[in-house]
DNA sequence: TAGTGGTCTAGACCACCGT
DNA sequence: CGGTGGTCTAGACCACTAT
């Protein structure tokens, strides 16, 4: 545990505890270096920390305010399903429903920055969430990483742990969200009406080189997960560029 | 401009143009330090800023990552339907399409943190995106906001706007995103067929002082606006807590 | 072992805010 | 004006990574 963290967890209970109410400030850097006898840049270090998660704000020449008494989740720490799960101390599952290879199709093949004329992976997956079925995904998978995908077992529970296991480390992604009607296949699997509304997350995870790993689409049951962003409005409180 | 966001913004002009390929690493900070001829604390600040917003990641003992070449906008930046509007040169219009007082139901009492009997504004909106009906806002709001949404036209571009102007500064809010099926009046004012898939996202927005503001409920019509979130993954990137 | 990023110190000057 | 946060310096030690 570093002072920071630790000064910012502090601060944090502080907060929730209600010794700084929301809309209050909260005692100034230079107090704060002395009651927790840091230098300043930690200080500033923890502050930033809970700034980043939108907690407190700071305005210039005044202080420091509490924005929020809650801590929410944002997408910032959205990562796979599974590990959202973990973090949330829920049972993620998953089973593969089919998996096969293809041609892949010229949009997949520009999204997936491939060379023409390539084979990739494509899977049909179920996930679970406490033994309940909340989730399709379907898989389009770079052919560099398609025989990783086909080992899998059928019920592995963290297809970005499977690939991790095998060096390939999911960095970033890109998720898309819309609301789609359950087709046919969908309502069957899911356990939902035909033409009922789903949320769906069609998604774009790139290697740590920057190679395009998986091409996803996931379509949730309503009320199953419900995606949270917290954002402090306001024109650019961010400093720079 | 102060030294790091010009120090960033030339980082990203160097990363956009291919001088720092994705994958591939940025010079170390002690030597970025000799370049830009500033201290590392500075050097540190300016890879901060990139860091956040998922151009690049760090890995200890190895150095600085490109992850993507884009800048990709995310929840960070989403403020007002109209603001949002605005940045992405499209024109939001409004129109009120119902106002009334209203007794607060127990939950919203709750969730707007009033003392008990106390009548609120409840508002349903109809808005545009260059000249298309996209989205329907159902807002109830805080009791002492619930004049000044009284006064304004009907046709009003921006509530945000039309708060601020008031001395009312919204600078949090909560957003949790779902898929619901279009009821009777969904259709029948956004144009779709009943019980069609809807993107619905439920906001709490709250004032500087921590006061809330407003509940909204808004509907969307599929494929008019889609929500884009840019998310690094792996473990805990970010320090602390 | 040498180089990297992660953390921390003890200062400094500035722009901005309220009085 | 004094107090606040925003930026910056010139060091330091540590944990981790590669070789």
């Amino acid at each position: 545990m570093t002072q920071y963290s630790a000064i910012a967890a502090d601060l944090r209970r502080r907060i929730l505890d209600g010794e700084f109410a929301v809309g209050s400030s909260l005692p100034s850097e230079a107090r704060l270096c002395v009651h927790y006898a840091v230098s300043r840049a930690t200080v500033r270090n923890a502050l930033s920390t809970l700034q980043a998660r939108y907690l407190i704000s700071a305005r210039r020449g005044r202080g420091w305010y509490v924005n929020a008494t809650e801590h929410t989740q944002g997408f910032d720490h959205m990562s796979s399903f599974a590990q959202w799960a973990t973090e949330h101390h829920l049972s993620a599952g998953g089973r593969f429903v089919s998996r096969d290879h293809d041609r892949a199709s010229i949009t997949e093949l520009r999204a997936l920055h491939s060379p023409a004329d390539q084979t990739v992976a494509r899977t049909l997956r179920l996930r679970s969430l406490d033994q309940r079925w909340v989730m399709l995904e379907r898989s389009t998978w770079a052919p560099w990483v398609a025989s990783i995908v086909d080992s899998m077992p059928d019920d592995i529970p963290s297809t970005t742990a499977g690939l991790a296991e095998s060096g390939v480390d999911v960095v970033f992604t890109r998720h898309r969200i819309e609301a789609v009607a359950a087709s046919s296949e969908d309502a069957q699997l899911l356990g939902v009406r035909r033409s009922s509304p789903l949320l769906m997350v069609r998604r774009l995870t790139t290697a740590r080189d920057g190679r395009v790993v998986e091409l996803g689409e996931d379509r949730y049951v309503p009320g199953s997960i419900v995606f949270e962003v917290t954002a402090s409005g306001g024109i650019a409180r961010r400093g720079a560029d």
